[in-house]
DNA sequence: CCCAATTTGTTCGTATGTATA
DNA sequence: TTATACATACGAACAAATTGG
């Protein structure tokens, strides 16, 4: 654990709660990379005097950031910065099961990654100005040894600065797991927007379809921990035999 | 506001925090219908006493219910059994928007209501037995004037007794504000698996569509307080102008 | 296997701030 | 203005889980 130090926060409460402001504190020092995924935190009493606040504050603020996911704790060990694991992942952000509903893992082959300047729907969905730098990858998902998804992957370079085709090639694990530990990327939620089309002549090639038939197409921009778009992917998913499962839960 | 009685909880803590319990005894009062929505209850320094915990830990287990939206708080009024309103099932069950984003109410058509025995899919997703009585409503949804959805729903008889025709063709609001005031069924949660597919003739008919022009199709399991399953929806959307929403936050 | 140290989890009680009626 | 109710903050004590000796 790198020891830091926190000042204390006598806080502008300028209506905001002091708890508010410790949390903002710590999310600082994970989103500049003082604290990185995996880092333990001190422990509950000594990260209290650090901010000059009482445990019970402290013990609010951290809620907060566990209940986003960006904080783990574990009784008798301590308080982490989250990993996003292959499992993470799989669970929050890969929608698709088969019909039987038996979650599995996709084997994810990667096409091809180049880079390109943004066009106008990128640039709108990525909130960046057209025509800036973007790096683009294309996936095809298999499950069971079937072909199910075909992603069409879009990234601001700005970034991702340093990431080349080998990378994207040889990680070992998920993309979002590369952009958190390769580049401090940290996708913490994503919005995206379902709609059934005919099937294009190129998914329909990489899939193995006839052209025309009904596809799920899925537009999806993920969101760091400031909130700001760092990922744009449209997906186009074989619903012949599998599902988009999506679970309608209290906000 | 009923005044009602709490029975301290000297709980048998059975691995069980205090505060869970107090939580599972306000959800208990308000399964049981001694609390029923729009309620206030008592303030919290009185819950507490009642309960014989401290005002923390009442909090605790409020605050579990607020997240779930079973309750809701009000600085300054109290505390407060969640109303389903419009607004509120608007943006937590109904995901479909034009493709420019905006955010409409659809004015809703009910074709039908009628009574049949519960098919296999029906038992199944139901949780109930194959044969078993079921309720059947059909909806057709509009916005901005145009047919968009075509819902067919199917209901358990046994949690709803006394649902006529008349009370649902009369209710001045969502049928899930219907369930939960004429009924004391509350929807919490819902599942949703979603499929593109090509428009069946019965949709096609409905929403004025093609047959086989490719349609969403959306399978709702609805949930009540205790996770019973209380609905289940096919819902057919003409995705030619509008999508289905879907935000991926950390569970 | 047990013991002790460390760390988070739960509970208590109190005081003060802020929104509402 | 006053009273009420929830929101925030403090500090203390004990319980439960983990780790390492």
């Amino acid at each position: 654990m790198p020891d830091m130090n926190f000042a204390p926060i006598h806080a502008a409460p300028a209506g905001q709660p002091l708890y508010k402001a410790v949390a903002r504190a710590l999310l600082g020092a994970i989103e500049s990379g003082q604290l990185k995924a995996g880092d333990a935190l001190a422990n509950e009493g000594e990260l209290a005097r650090d901010f000059g606040v009482s445990v019970g504050t402290l013990r609010k603020a951290v809620d907060e950031l566990v209940a986003a996911q960006i904080l783990l704790r574990q009784q008798g060990r301590g308080t982490f910065v989250a990993t996003h694991t292959r499992d993470r992942f799989l669970f929050q952000f890969f929608q698709v099961q088969s019909l039987e509903g038996a979650k599995e893992f996709p084997q994810v082959e990667t096409l091809d990654c180049t880079r390109g300047k943004a066009d106008e729907a990128e640039a709108h969905k990525l909130g960046i100005r057209q025509g800036e730098a973007v790096l683009r990858i294309r996936n095809r998902l298999h499950l069971r040894g079937a072909a199910v998804v075909y992603d069409r992957i879009c990234l601001p370079a700005r970034l991702f600065k340093g990431l080349t085709e080998k990378r994207v090639l040889d990680r070992p694990s998920t993309l979002y797991h590369l952009y958190q530990v390769g580049f401090g990327v940290t996708v913490v939620r994503a919005q995206e927007r379902l709609r059934a089309v005919a099937c294009s002549r190129e998914a329909a090639r990489v899939l193995g379809l006839a052209a025309g038939a009904p596809v799920l197409q899925v537009h999806r921009v993920a969101l760091g921990l400031n909130g700001q778009p760092v990922e744009y992917r449209v997906s186009t998913v074989d619903t012949a035999h599998h599902e988009y499962v999506s679970d309608l839960s209290p906000a």
